[in-house]
DNA sequence: CTATATAGAACAAATATTGTCCCATATATA
DNA sequence: TATATATGGGACAATATTTGTTCTATATAG
């Protein structure tokens, strides 16, 4: 069906909960208590965030995330592709696969990344900061605001 | 990954080869030949493209599939969903589905559909015809002109 | 030194997709 | 009318993918 795969929807989730309280420090426990979701479930999710580099980590005692960037510079696609990788509509367009049964005369293998861009444009021009505001709408203030005398990368 | 189904893939390399010669008739046995997918991959696949109404089917000896429509008047999404369904990015935006782990208390519920239509938006944009149209510049034209004077429910 | 928290990798279970087969129905032709 | 050919519909096993969990390693505050 052509459907987002549960992780990513799930990191969607995620980052919009944690997007309530953007300057704060999230452990894997608290998101999981406030989604819903299971500790190693959400532990998974937010070790591909960080690595993405949407979240910045802390290990150990008092560890845990924060957000990188301004959630309104973050975009569903960078969560999407975090999580699940790159957005590639079909397999040809997926340069980690390489078999393919059409192959070289494959008549539409050109034309699709045309629609995979427009996907991809898609899913960028939606921000997570869009997802939050209708919870709180101050979260870019906040975030701002906060970060105009701090180290926040912005 | 964001991926296309299989079968939605192959629906759409059926159509552009079938495209090449957009008024024959065209026999799963031969679509199977041209495409190089098994024999009865295809056949489920055209009787789907029929059901859905982009291809008239005619039963018993010399039966076959014909286009319904224009190749240009086919978008992509309309192949898509006559093999996968209605788009629906997420769990929630699809109607055949009901639970949902977060139900009532999920923040982007509603944030959902504005991505939903903007991706259905994109696969609308590009049309059968401009698969086809690098094989064969002429495909518009034959067809238009053809069906001038017959029954085509252009 | 201990408790807490993330990093990374490997794995079993659950789910979804694929590909195939069967039988029913329709139709042109001998 | 009998036969060969073609699609229609549904059921199914095999396969692939995704999901969710668990384990061990590493980092750090107190």
């Amino acid at each position: 069906m052509m459907k987002l795969s549960k992780m990513s929807d799930y990191a969607v989730v995620m980052m919009t909960l944690m997007g309530a309280d953007p300057l704060a420090n999230h452990t894997a426990t608290t998101v999981a208590e406030k989604s819903g979701l299971t500790v190693p479930t959400v532990r998974k999710l937010m070790k591909m965030l960080s690595k993405a580099g949407l979240l910045n980590s802390t290990r150990g005692v008092n560890g845990g995330y924060t957000f990188a960037k301004n959630p309104n510079m973050i975009n569903v696609s960078e969560i999407i592709e975090a999580v699940d990788g790159p957005i590639a509509m079909t397999t040809c367009l997926d340069r980690t696969q390489t078999t393919c049964v059409m192959d070289s005369h494959c008549p539409t293998k050109d034309r699709w990344h045309v629609i995979n861009d427009a996907v991809r444009t898609a899913l960028q021009a939606v921000t997570l900061g869009q997802f939050i505001e209708p919870t709180n709408p101050l979260v870019r203030v906040e975030f701002d605001e906060e970060c105009k005398d701090n180290a926040c990368n912005v």
